[in-house]
DNA sequence: CCAGAAACCTGGACTGGGTACAAGTTCTTA
DNA sequence: TAAGAACTTGTACCCAGTCCAGGTTTCTGG
């Protein structure tokens, strides 16, 4: 209710004054790595860039490179640490007057927000390299871990059984979005399949198509 | 309705007979591989075994291992050539009386009855190793293709969307269902898990739990 | 039954992801 | 400003996965 509180925080401290030089050329490093990274792989395709090459263009080793991103894939879909900040807002958020699964929807639709910069990219990538891994899994995995977390919170039932297969099933509804949306369309359009496919799956998809 | 067509072709015709000899010493081999693997993983893990291990206990090269399977994991997770065919028997049988909902939990329940043998093995080494894969999805994309042309077989109206969220949100029952099951539960337990999950997931998750 | 074709196996060489480590460099802090 | 923590780097290594040339085995038709 009160509008003053959560969003403000981060935006207000600047972060580069509260951070040291250290963590200041760290978080610059990270993000002169995936932006080089990225240029050069959606210019030439994800299998034909190694990790060589990435850090070659970064001005920085192979091994700093690992040190940054635990995997080449990591590079496409990891979040830069200000979006992981944003992210943890959106699930510390605390109402939880909402039923679940509208709260869930929610949830989905700001990491939809989040997303949204780099997901013409990644589906394009996804399209050219279908190594990139079947379906746009590799994109939940790097929520996943916190969603579900944050889904057997409120879980108060207690049933791990249910709880995992909310979570699951959430992000089936998420990925069948992903995975449906053409990067040509709007954006807006993205968030309404979010929203339709995590209604669907709400409602029950054993009942003929409404 | 006629119970005397699909199932009895398989086991009529033993194979052997009606296979060459190239044939034979194929399936033998890939056998002989196979379970000369899973010896080896389950008792020292998987990542502490090495494709060169397996082929030299299974008395093949390196080289013949990856023209049996495409990579490492695959020797755990794909299908003997005989259970291929009785998957593919399951998907031709021509019941469409049947809702699609409750057709796609007969298939489910068909193909966790194939998995039964290797399910528990399968489980003790998600536990050993999580790089083997977050949850079970390794499992599910040996038969996801198939599974989807099913889908979309069954699927009259025609929208893909909507094609793609049943196939995935069964996926995530199905998934769950392996999650939740502990090996050394019974395997009907199984079989009731998948179910129920099945059974939650198409009547929807956004009512409060029953 | 046999010769040629086709399928198969093999060792070896190569690419590229990922890890371990020791030595050097840069920032921090007291 | 000096000690120590944190970061970077090159090197060496392991292993999955691919490619290929040459040798074997099975199959086929005559």
């Amino acid at each position: 209710m009160t509008r003053a509180g959560t969003s403000s925080l981060s935006e207000r401290c600047p972060l580069s004054a509260v951070m040291g030089l250290r963590e200041r050329k760290k978080l610059e490093a990270w993000r002169t790595i995936r932006s080089t990274a990225l240029a050069l792989i959606s210019e030439r395709g994800f299998d034909a860039v190694s990790v060589e090459d990435i850090a070659g263009a970064s001005g920085v080793s192979r091994t700093t490179f690992f040190s940054y991103f635990p995997s080449k894939e990591a590079v496409v879909f990891d979040l830069d640490p200000l979006e992981v900040q944003r992210w943890r807002d959106l699930l510390a958020d605390p109402r939880s007057d909402l039923p679940l699964w509208e709260a869930l929807t929610d949830v989905s639709l700001g990491l939809a927000r989040l997303l949204a910069e780099r997901l013409p990219l990644q589906k394009r990538l996804f399209e050219q390299s279908p190594e990139l891994c079947t379906s746009s899994r590799n994109t939940c995995d790097a929520f996943g871990p916190d969603l579900k977390e944050w889904i057997s919170r409120r879980h108060t039932d207690g049933d791990p059984l249910h709880t995992t297969l909310v979570y699951n099933t959430a992000l089936a509804a998420f990925s069948t979005a992903i995975e449906a949306w053409d990067p040509d369309d709007s954006f807006e359009h993205f968030l309404e399949l979010v929203r339709d496919c995590l209604r669907w799956a709400g409602a029950g998809l054993a009942h003929p198509v409404s």
